[in-house]
DNA sequence: ATTATTGCAAAAAATTTGCAAAAGC
DNA sequence: GCTTTTGCAAATTTTTTGCAATAAT
């Protein structure tokens, strides 16, 4: 299978857009953490190994990661804008602890079902979706308060 | 049914905190738009009516209003942050035309109790979820490109 | 050679905070 | 009367943009 760095370079080719190293490293530095990084962890990331990519740059190149398919916003409702690597991942749902943060990922092919079901009913073709339930996850819930 | 003025006003005497007119108005506006409405939408809103209502004081009450449970964040992946109005809401999921930006609302209760399998496969306890697919809707996939 | 991309700094947008005056209870 | 809340302006944070220099094909 394709790496994702290959997908990003015919994307980019296919666009008519160059594929430069700064993209080469932010696309590297953001598949490799794992997690959800904001804009700001991918810059640090990048910083602390010191190369000295513009912030502005980490901006632009996100999107353009997204516009590729590789990446989305997603928003863990904790105020951050963060990124998901979209790429032979699995399409997973998440279950966010609302007291820790703490993110477990997880599949339903039957969810997955009813999700098409649904858009059919309502003759919609979708193109991607998104399910998180929020609540505590096993270690908070047996936590008394501080 | 108890209105949610009445849950805010309960919630604020719980907590301590006052029941202001500013919030009373916030909260009104806030209610009576439909669909998602951003900061912005609300503070124009007040504005409109001249209600000199700071945006500082709009943020703050959101807050509140989100503690409350009459409201949530919610993220239509279009760089706004939207608020959604989750009282005497049947929980919904949302159908998102990435074209025109169309919300269409929809439930499945077998979705729901899908979810809530879910969740206790994973000793996770759940408080509240949201599920959206993001796609064309029906008026935008028959269009072609312009 | 031509065009797209970058870094930087500046600008714009979004959100939060400090504080004296006003309002709620 | 005591506290909380408000509006304003200032401060902070987040994101975008203009542009000359640089890099990719």
């Amino acid at each position: 299978m394709k790496s994702a760095e290959t997908v990003f370079r015919q994307y980019l080719k296919a666009k008519g857009l160059l594929y430069s190293k700064q993209r080469e490293q932010i696309l590297a530095a953001f598949v490799k953490i794992k997690n959800h990084p904001t804009i700001d962890d991918i810059y640090g990331t990048l910083r602390k190994k010191n190369l000295n990519i513009g912030l502005a740059t980490v901006y632009r190149t996100m999107r353009v990661i997204c516009d590729a398919g590789l990446a989305a916003e997603i928003d863990f409702a904790d105020g951050l804008r963060r990124f998901e690597y979209k790429y032979r991942h699995h399409n997973h749902h998440h279950l966010v602890c609302i007291k820790c943060g703490r993110v477990i990922e997880v599949t339903s092919s039957r969810i997955e079902n009813l999700q098409k079901k649904l858009a059919k009913q309502h003759n919609f073709t979708p193109a991607r979706d998104t399910m998180k339930i929020f609540g505590l996850c096993s270690r908070c819930k047996n936590k008394r308060r501080p």
